[in-house]
DNA sequence: TGAAAACGTTGCCCTGCGTCAACGTTTCTC
DNA sequence: GAGAAACGTTGACGCAGGGCAACGTTTTCA
């Protein structure tokens, strides 16, 4: 149940097995259906996650419909919707599992209470804040002015098993092209 | 000197005078002209700065000579090549004072030495990275899938003064539009 | 297991925006 | 303060990619 949250955090920082022991204890199991959602647009986040099996993925609707995907966490990595979680205020985002999914869930006060009292945790909080702000950046530079086409082997360079393991739609929806288009596009590589 | 990031911290973290000057001796004053560069592609970036005066500006430049701005900070603002000062690797941006400029340095040992001595301050760091990390996503799906217009309505909402203090270029290249386009959309408003 | 819904792919058309160029204005630089 | 360089604006043109629709395939769930 926690191996997979285990080597996640003693990979990162040198921690003590009894610390170990004690934040296991403020993360509870949940198990999710294809497409349930974790918030809702206007709900204010509660939860951290982390997924043991399955996909988390956060996205917004706009006016129309469309629907743009922000952030997908994947097996062995942390997922929430951070906007909210840290300023708690409504979301401006929903978030769901869009897989079958085994999670692990903490509540807020209790993230924060083990950011403060565990030093190893407060640093993979920080790691966690660190490497997101990281990646968007890459993401932003990575996208800004690029075509389709080079989005896609952007993508594929840097998030690899992305593309085999979401929808058509979905990726288009990261990639900020339509569908058609990215179905296009992977005919060209 | 030092009033505005006093402000900056005391107005963010409760803070013993005694600290906040403990603070002060690890940032030195910095004057830079017009264009100057604090940091340049492939260096690996030593410091952390403060704005008290002019404006930072990240940014990339791609084969073909086109650049794309990433970041701005202004008066009573933080910024630095995260990426390289976080990981010590060669930056894949440059830094630069778009016009002349009275900033405060910290070096990284420093910083990070105060973020883990002094709480206050590291909770200030943990807060410019969550700022940075929410404001990189508000970036990313506020621009995903937008037109020019909507692109700018959106910058006038969340940075009012931006389109003001940057020239046409750089705000072009911020928005991922070229200036031409940004020239013509601003004359729709 | 079978009907219905969702998805991926492809063709056609159209439009938003990038490129290029020209021109007037601002701003460096010495 | 004068010449040069950079910038902002606008027009003309071309093209990448979005919208829509059609069709075959896969998935979903009573």
């Amino acid at each position: 149940m926690y191996e997979l949250l285990g080597k996640y955090i003693s990979s990162r920082a040198s921690i003590a097995a009894s610390d170990l022991e004690q934040i296991y204890t403020y993360f509870s199991p949940v198990s999710t259906k294809r497409n349930e959602h974790l918030l809702l647009s206007g709900e204010v986040c509660q939860h951290y996650y982390f997924v043991n099996k399955g996909c988390i993925r956060i996205y917004t609707i706009h006016e129309g419909g469309r629907d743009t995907s922000r952030f997908f966490a994947f097996e062995g990595g942390f997922g929430t919707a951070l906007p909210s979680f840290i300023e708690q205020v409504p979301a401006a985002e929903y978030m769901q599992t869009i897989e079958r999914s085994e999670l692990l869930r903490i509540r807020r006060a209790d993230f924060l209470h083990l950011a403060e009292t565990i030093p190893a945790f407060g640093f993979i909080y920080r790691q966690i804040l660190e490497q997101g702000f990281i990646m968007a950046q890459k993401r932003i530079y990575g996208f800004q002015g690029f075509d389709a086409l080079e989005k896609v082997k952007w993508v594929i360079r840097h998030q690899p098993d992305f593309l085999l393991r979401v929808s058509n739609k979905m990726a288009a929806s990261y990639l900020g092209i339509s569908p058609s288009t990215l179905s296009r596009t992977k005919a060209k590589l």
